[in-house]
DNA sequence: TTGCTTTCTTAATGTAGTTTATTTTTTTCG
DNA sequence: CGAAAAAAATAAACTACATTAAGAAAGCAA
């Protein structure tokens, strides 16, 4: 069950057996039921969230009820309230499950220790969130400069087991349009691809 | 000359003077004259830049030559085309000069063998780079989320500088709007306001 | 299987923001 | 300083997307 992360972290630093046990020791399994939070807005987002299986969503909820996803996080991702988890303040985002989850939580004073301790994974963060920042650059100027149908084009093709596993009003509020937008969106390109 | 960028990194980490000089000895000082181009389309992005005085902004061009700000930097902060410095492939942001504007570059190779010489700068970076990605989070939920009257009075609030020294025009392009709805928006604001 | 809830579609109407064009104001620089 | 260029304001026509409303389809618990 640990293997994923182990993989995952393979990918970025070389490390001894040694410490990969000291890094698996601080981490906790959770399970999250479908529709069950993980984090609720004012909350302190103690812990990071490393995917195992199922799916999560981080979203914002405006002063009209109105939510707006800034995340989504399947196998093989890390998921947190990044603003909440560096200062250990209270967050103003929503965290909650789209499918059964099982999450390896890593809190935040844990996160210090291991760098103290294995400034490899130091390394490792430091590249995850220059991935993360990058990404969510990407995403600022695609909002800016694309319209709506572009924008889905572009989800659907960078990440096409979202489109399957997703309902569209959970797209729809990624790409920041209606779900009866989207709906006709996808009318449109059905009579106008070929 | 160099006492900012110490000063800066004095904020997250502390370190000795031998790594002070090691730090120092890798940067290279560069001055940009106003419009000039720090970087283009295409180039690889091999240096960071801090800025010492004057404005630098990023921005990329959309395929009917529009320009989206993806962000500015003034004194005291870093700049770089985050994607292609990090993999040091071809980007597509354009980096320029708004004002005459001195800064230290630091190449990416150079950090590179920073960390491994001096990992403090490993955390220091480690730290900038989540502070990014918080406000680049932040900065997607505002767009999706808010009017543009509302992002308005948030940037005006937030960079009360920015407002001062830079031309509508750029606000406007950072913001997601014509400078032609800004104007109204402005117009608008002192109508309404007392 | 039924009924209930969630998701998706369609369509009419409304609006925040764009486009285009013109004029005025401010900045730049020889 | 004075000319030219850039920036800002105003306004009318236009469009991408939102809102509202209603019904169809699909998932899911009992």
């Amino acid at each position: 069950m640990s293997e994923l992360i182990l993989k995952n972290i393979a990918k970025h630093i070389a490390i001894t057996a040694p410490q990969q046990e000291l890094f698996l020791s601080l981490l906790e399994p959770k399970k999250i039921k479908k529709r069950q939070y993980f984090l609720q807005e004012g909350e302190v987002c103690k812990n990071s969230a490393f995917v195992i299986s199922g799916c999560l969503r981080s979203y914002f909820a405006d002063s009209n009820g109105f939510e707006h996803i800034l995340q989504f996080a399947m196998e093989d991702w890390w998921m947190a309230d990044m603003m909440s988890y560096t200062t250990q303040k209270p967050g103003n985002l929503f965290i909650d499950a789209l499918e059964d989850t099982e999450v390896l939580l890593l809190s935040r004073d844990n996160q210090l220790k291991l760098f103290d301790q294995c400034p490899s994974f130091e390394r490792y963060f430091r590249v995850i969130t220059e991935n993360g920042l990058v990404s969510h650059q990407r995403r600022v100027l695609e909002n800016l400069s694309l319209p709506a149908m572009e924008r889905y084009k572009i989800f659907a093709k960078r990440y096409p087991a979202f489109i399957q596993r997703l309902p569209q009003t959970q797209i729809a509020s990624y790409l920041g349009i209606t779900p009866e937008f989207l709906s006709k969106i996808r009318h449109q390109m059905m009579y106008q691809k070929p």
